[in-house]
DNA sequence: AAAAAAAGTATATTTTTATTTACTAATTTT
DNA sequence: AAAATTAGTAAATAAAAATATACTTTTTTT
């Protein structure tokens, strides 16, 4: 049985993969690590310290100060003082940096409504059900 | 509908997000780029020339000339030329680019299948079903 | 209180990526 | 048949990313 559910989350990678890495294109004047950066202080909905984006992209520290300080140079993010841990610093989105972000999703979100609209009613019921099963189901996995 | 749809569709990214990363950890003296090329002859499934992989992810053909000939030289993909357009040449992955992949794929999975593991059987049966139809319909979506 | 560890910064160096320009050979268009 | 495109290559340069080392300040451990 577990075999078979992980086959088809192994087919649902591929089939986001292009969403995926539409999120990497476009990124007016950002590189790709700062990019990465924004993106992931956005998916994560909270202040994050250096240490935690540095796990969480797999980006040495050393890296990160330089491209947060540009990030910050360019009006993106901001970094304020970990109130809790003085060593620590808190990096947040501007909403200058939550706004390229919604671009960027905007593009997505229009570019595969435009594809939906090709399926049946019944299809987009069914899909749309599937969806949210399955987005309730991996969350569920994932937290417990 | 569409709308909710996408929102959904939207919400599932993040969840792919953290294996889709994965693919491109631990990889044995590869590059970041030429770990790309890999993985998407790999999901491609075809050989493929300098100019679809140049379209599909977006680097510059120049580029790819080097990228390839490393990965010749390494022994993971092959060239030869296109019988039906001589100017073009054909890469495809060679057994050992295959492997390679593989391994990759199969920590993926070992990781996913040891967090469906928590969910209760019922739920597991809803996820199979959920992932199953989602990826028909994406699949369905993109083709027409 | 001293020692060890952790968060972040700084600097230098190497390796990758990206961009520009220019070229050959084959294919398409006119 | 000539002209324009297209696939791929080549080489030089610039920019970005990765790695190694060392340091300060704060926190945690002993």
């Amino acid at each position: 049985m577990i075999e078979e559910i992980a086959k088809e989350y192994m087919a649902l990678i591929p089939n986001v993969f292009d969403s995926f890495s539409d999120l990497n294109k476009g990124i007016a004047g950002l590189s790709h690590l700062q990019n990465h950066v924004v993106e992931y202080l956005y998916m994560q909905k909270r202040a994050l310290n250096l240490k935690d984006i540095s796990k969480g992209l797999n980006i040495a520290k050393q890296q990160l100060t330089n491209i947060i300080k540009d990030l910050e140079a360019g009006g993106y993010v901001t970094k304020a003082p970990d109130t809790k841990d003085r060593r620590a610093v808190l990096v947040s989105l501007t909403p200058k940096g939550m706004e390229m972000v919604n671009e960027k999703w905007t593009r997505i979100y229009q570019k595969f409504s435009g594809q939906v609209a090709k399926l049946s009613t019944e299809e987009q019921f069914d899909l749309k059900y599937a969806l949210h099963k399955t987005n309730i189901l991996l969350k569920k996995m994932c937290e417990e």
